[in-house]
DNA sequence: ACACTTAATTGATCCACCTCATTTTGGTAC
DNA sequence: GTACCAAAATGAGGTGGATCAATTAAGTGT
C-alpha cells in the first residue's frame, strides 16, 4: 500500500476562452436532448444560449430562486443539492457535459426547486425557459428526447429511494462508489480513478448518512485493498467487489 | 372518542360496464397529457386505447416484465410498487384517475421497472408505447403535457428522498398522511377520510419503516385525538397539526 | 521548508428504530 | 349473535448508526 503525497485528480484546465462560439455549437451537436435535429436548425437553436464560466464552488442558482432558465453542462462538473436544516444537505445528482439542469417551466411563480454548484470550473450554457419550450413546441422530436432523459432520472431517483429504504450503510455507499465509476471513472495505475473533487460529506449526503460513518467505512474499504482514497479523491482497486456485494 | 363499529370506506362500486366507450373518451378529453388537443385528433387517438377493468388486488404488471405499454387509470387506484427483498417492499406512488404509468419506451428489449397492482377495483386504458410515441411525434403539444407531468414526478420523488434522508419516521408518516389527504381526502363526519383502503404495512413501504414503528406513530396520533384510524382506513381530524409538525 | 487550514480518522456513548413474540381488535362470513 | 381471520397494537430486547469529542493527516499559501 503506498502512501500517496498527492491528489491524483487532473489539473482544471478548464477556461474561459474555451467557452467559444464553435465549442458550443459543437456541444449542443452532441447534446442527447438535441440529438435528430438538423444542422441549420441547431444553427437557429444555438442562438439562444448564453454561455458562462463558473469557478468551483460557484453557486449557479439557489433552492427558491425565481426559476426563467434552463442549462446545459458544457464542460466540468455541477452538482445539485438540497438543503433540509442546518449542516444537513442532499446531494441530488451530479452532472457531466451534455446534461441539463435548471428549469423547464415557463410560469412567472416558479422557482428552483435545488442549488446547481460548479463542483470544478465549468462552462454552462442557459436558455430562456419559454424560449426552449418554443423550441420542443416547434421539434417534437426535442421535446421527447427531454421526456427520455427525465424519465431515465425519475427511475434513477425512484431506485435511489428504494436503495436508502432497504439497504444497510454500508452498501448503500458501495452503491454510490459503482454508479460513479460508472459514469466518471478513468483508467488511473491499477484501479478506476473517480475523476472528481469527492468529499466525505459529499458521499454523506448521497447516501443519507453522517461524514463520520463514510469515513469508517472507507477506512475498511481501503483495509480490504478495494479502493484507495485521500482528500477529496477515491480510486477503484476491485470494480468486481464494489458492483456485487449482495451477497457480503 | 367514539368506537366505530364498521369502514366507514365507500363500497367499491366500480363495475366493468362502467368502462364503456363514452366514459372513455371522455376520460381522454379531460387527461392532463391531453390538455390543449382538438376534438377530432382526440376522437383519432382515441381509438389506439383499450378499456380493461381490474378486481382489488389484481396485477396489472409485475416489474420487470416486458414492458410495451402505457396505461391510464379511469377509474379507481392503481398502486405502483417495487419489490427489495422476501417482504421489503417500497411503495412508489397510489394514482388516481388521469394519471398515466407503464413504459414510454418503444425500445424492444425494455422492461417495467415497477409492479402495478389495482388498490380498488378499476378500469384502465393502455395503448401500445411506440403508438403514443407516434402521437407525441405528431403533437409536440402531447409530449410536452407528458414532460411536465413527469418533471412534477421527479421533483416529488427527490422531494421523498429528502424526506427520508433527514426527518425522523413520526415526521414523514406525518408528511405522507398530509399529502394523501390533499389527494384521496374527503369530507367525513367531523375529519377528512383518505378514501381508499390503507394499510399499516402500506405506510411504512412509504415511510420506508416497519408496520410495527407505523402502528405505533398511529395510537399516539389516535391519542392525541390527532387522527381518527381503524382497520385499513385513515381520517385527519385535525389537519393544520399533520400540515405543520415542524415544530412538533 | 514552514505554518496554517480544513478534511479525514478514530474512539466512546447513546438512542431511535428494528426485530421477534404475543395479545388484542375490527371486520367479515356464517 | 357467534366464530373466525387477518390487521393492528403492544411489549421487551437488541443494534446500527448518529452524535460528540479529540486526534491525525493532507493540501495550500508564504
Amino acid at each position: 500500500m503506498n502512501k500517496r503525497r498527492e491528489t491524483p485528480l487532473l489539473k482544471d484546465h478548464i477556461e474561459k476562452h474555451q467557452c467559444t462560439i464553435g465549442l458550443r455549437l459543437e456541444m449542443l451537436g452532441k447534446a442527447p436532448f438535441f440529438k435528430g435535429l438538423s444542422a441549420d436548425k441547431l444553427g437557429m437553436v444555438n442562438k439562444y444560449f448564453n454561455a458562462r464560466h463558473f469557478e468551483t464552488g460557484e453557486v449557479i442558482y439557489f433552492e427558491n430562486d425565481p426559476a426563467t432558465r434552463l442549462r446545459v453542462v458544457v464542460n466540468g462538473k455541477i452538482k445539485l443539492t438540497r438543503q433540509a436544516h442546518e449542516d444537513k444537505d442532499v446531494l441530488i445528482d451530479i452532472l457531466k457535459p451534455g446534461e441539463i439542469f435548471g428549469t423547464l417551466s415557463d410560469l412567472g411563480d416558479h422557482t428552483y426547486n435545488e442549488t446547481a454548484i460548479a463542483q470544478t470550473n465549468s462552462c454552462v450554457l442557459s436558455i430562456i425557459s419559454s424560449d426552449f419550450r418554443s423550441i420542443m413546441n416547434e421539434n417534437a422530436t426535442v421535446a421527447i428526447n427531454v421526456l427520455d432523459i427525465t424519465t431515465a432520472r425519475l427511475i434513477s431517483s425512484r431506485e435511489n429511494f428504494l436503495e436508502l429504504s432497504t439497504l444497510p450503510v454500508d452498501k448503500r455507499i458501495y452503491r454510490i462508489l459503482c454508479k460513479l465509476s460508472e459514469k466518471f471513472g478513468e483508467p488511473y495505475g491499477n484501479g478506476i480513478l473517480i475523476q472528481m473533487p469527492l468529499t466525505r460529506k459529499d458521499l454523506a449526503d448521497m447516501a443519507g448518512t453522517s461524514t463520520e460513518t463514510v469515513s469508517r467505512i472507507m477506512s475498511q474499504l481501503k483495509k480490504d485493498d478495494i479502493i484507495d482514497t485521500g482528500r477529496q479523491w477515491v480510486t477503484i482497486l476491485n470494480p468486481d467487489y464494489i458492483a456485487h456485494m449482495d451477497e457480503g
